[in-house]
DNA sequence: TATGAATGAGAGTTCATTCAT
DNA sequence: CATGAATGAACTCTCATTCAT
């Protein structure tokens, strides 16, 4: 009796596992599909007989199509902050701590998932205006999160900015500026990236050290 | 025969005119539903009857509906770069030109053509690959236009880029980060323009001088 | 052994009631989504969905989803007949008895099971072959019933109808007139039904005298 | 040039007339489709297939699948109107005129329609809230000149009617009675009509005098 | 040049039914 | 008995493009 209950738990989670294995599968040949194709030229079809399954499971685990688009967009949001948001706590405040999460976005993100950032910046733009919703609402989460970045810097350097616009435009920045750097030098090309990374550091520390009044002593 | 060639002259000179007068109604038809509605969702149908004229109609002037929106990213080009390069040879080789420009793009183009610019930063984005073409040509001859700008600086004000990608790495940069501003302040909101703006080019000019080895002293 | 057994009886019993209700359950709330979306728009999920149970389950109830439709057609006759059925024993062969039938009919069928009338008149109409053969049988039974009911009503008062054909027109006549009338005043809105069912009862007593030969003197 | 303005004229008269030829033969393709199979089984690859077009062209002529059904009752509406409204117009006000219209919808509209008469009576019931909205419609019209009818009666005749619901009762009777009573005879079988024809109208003959204050003399 | 009816391949989506667990 | 994930055929509808007039 009792191996009898026990197997069927390990059954019921077995079927639970590939459930979810299912539904990263048909995530990932998504996404797979839309990098090479596009959205709009990649079929349900496609996706389907990738996946190895049947055109009607697909809808057993998303709404539609645009759904999936969403549920990709919400993956890479929540890669894009765990890795982010880890790299802002490790030196909590510090204009370096900074730097170094847009050392990671660049170094890191970028190499390790070129698709799911290639689909945030191209294949989701512009859409349906539910996709277009969920990819401003990350858009918007990245600039908050780099605004609370910046708030901290302010306290533990004790710097002013010099206006009360100056948080929310130095990160829309850094986010549209990630954006087309990444895209155009990853997407396009791979090389010089170092250079193009410490470039772009610089750049970045030049024009947050020209929109504070104080000094960043680093500590 | 003399008048009746003048009469036809005369005939000709109006039809033409009024060709070209087709041309411009489809292409402003096209560009007020793609930013309505998108590209996907805009059909020909809808082109041709805002414009007054049969669908078979849009097919003497234009290719196709990829050729319609193609043309219309050339048409933003010819604006952005028209403005872009007349203020560049104002005060060529100075960073304050090399900033008024950004103003220009900033407090004029933006506002005139608000329409444009949502073509160009998203409703362009990810549709077949002859647009997606037109559109990185766009940005690449953008991009140059400023490493042409930044090279005359360099020039003028006698100094140097820390490295051989700085160029092109600010290039891209100012060119994403004016995709993003614009995006998020302009079409979202119209507010605190004047200070954002300011914000926006001490940013720049922060991140530029963080790049060169040398001073920027206004001549 | 005995206590086994008997214990296994409460139990089979219990699972014989449980079967009961679980069939009623599903019958009750298809019947509910066939008013509300009609017998095409409602899916077997949305049926066992609101039986709480699943999909699977529904079918080791019922062979298909047209079998649903068919036992409702059964349930609905069952109903009718019972209640028409009892009203014609009571004063049988008087022509009261037959007026005070449509009197029920009006009064308390309609009033009680609006669903079910709604199923009978409108959702099961030109859907599939085997559902318009259970619904034709239905009425065809009604019709029989009716006629029978006329044909005592022959013998009782010593009448005897104009044609061959009368008393199968009145028949089919009633039956008509009450889907109609239900239809038109029950469904759509609940006033002035005392002068209506009074009205039309006089109709039908007023058509019945003219297709007789003799007096329906209530002897 | 008058030939040749008038061949011009000659051919687009031509084409408007092919156009609602075309209209007329995806009605009529539809109507027998429909008759056959059903509504729902009937597709619209079935339409287009038997008009002998292709499926897009269908949808240049109507709305959509449910719209060519709206269309077949408007057209089922106007011969079943004007063939009544004849009738009621020749003996205006005589309660011969009203017993008349019944002989007409009896013995010629669903002689000549029978497959209209089925798609009124059977096909397009409990499809979709907009055709079940046309269906409707078509009824309470009827209704309504079945009411109009019966007061000319009431002024000619001078009598009066039981209650103030009367003649709506007596109306929605006659619609639904010839319903009921097209649909089970001519559909059905075709035997006795005559026969089952005048006792019918003796039912509403009856009815109606049951339902008046005062005597029916033919004038 | 201009027209607009006609095309038809192809898309997304639905859902009754099955069957291994 | 009950489950519910999986199926896949079938449907409606769209729309860029063509071409005879």
């Amino acid at each position: 009796m009792e191996t009898d209950k026990k197997e069927l738990s390990v059954a019921a989670k077995r079927r639970l596992k590939e459930k979810q294995q299912r539904y990263n599968i048909i995530l990932s040949s998504a996404l797979k599909h839309f990098c090479e194709k596009g959205y709009n030229k990649t079929t349900i079809q496609d996706i389907a007989q990738s996946s190895e399954i049947a055109v009607g499971t697909v809808y057993f685990y998303f709404k539609n199509k645009e759904d999936i688009m969403i549920q990709l967009i919400h993956d890479i949001g929540r890669i894009l902050r765990r890795a982010l948001g880890e790299e802002f706590r490790k030196k909590s405040g510090s204009i370096e701590g900074f730097l170094n999460a847009g050392r990671i976005f660049f170094y890191e993100v970028c190499q390790k998932y070129p698709d799911h950032i290639l689909i945030l910046m191209r294949e989701s733009v512009g859409q349906t205006p539910d996709i277009e919703k969920a990819r401003q609402e990350l858009f918007n989460k990245l600039i908050k999160d780099i605004m609370n970045a910046l708030i901290k810097i302010k306290d533990h350097h004790k710097i002013q900015y010099k206006s009360k616009m100056s948080i929310e435009v130095i990160a829309t920045i850094v986010v549209g500026l990630f954006e087309k750097i990444s895209y155009h030098f990853l997407i396009n090309n791979g090389t010089h990236i170092k250079q193009i990374g410490e470039d772009v550091l610089d750049f970045i520390y030049g024009g947050v050290k020209n929109l504070i009044i104080g000094k960043l002593n680093d500590n």
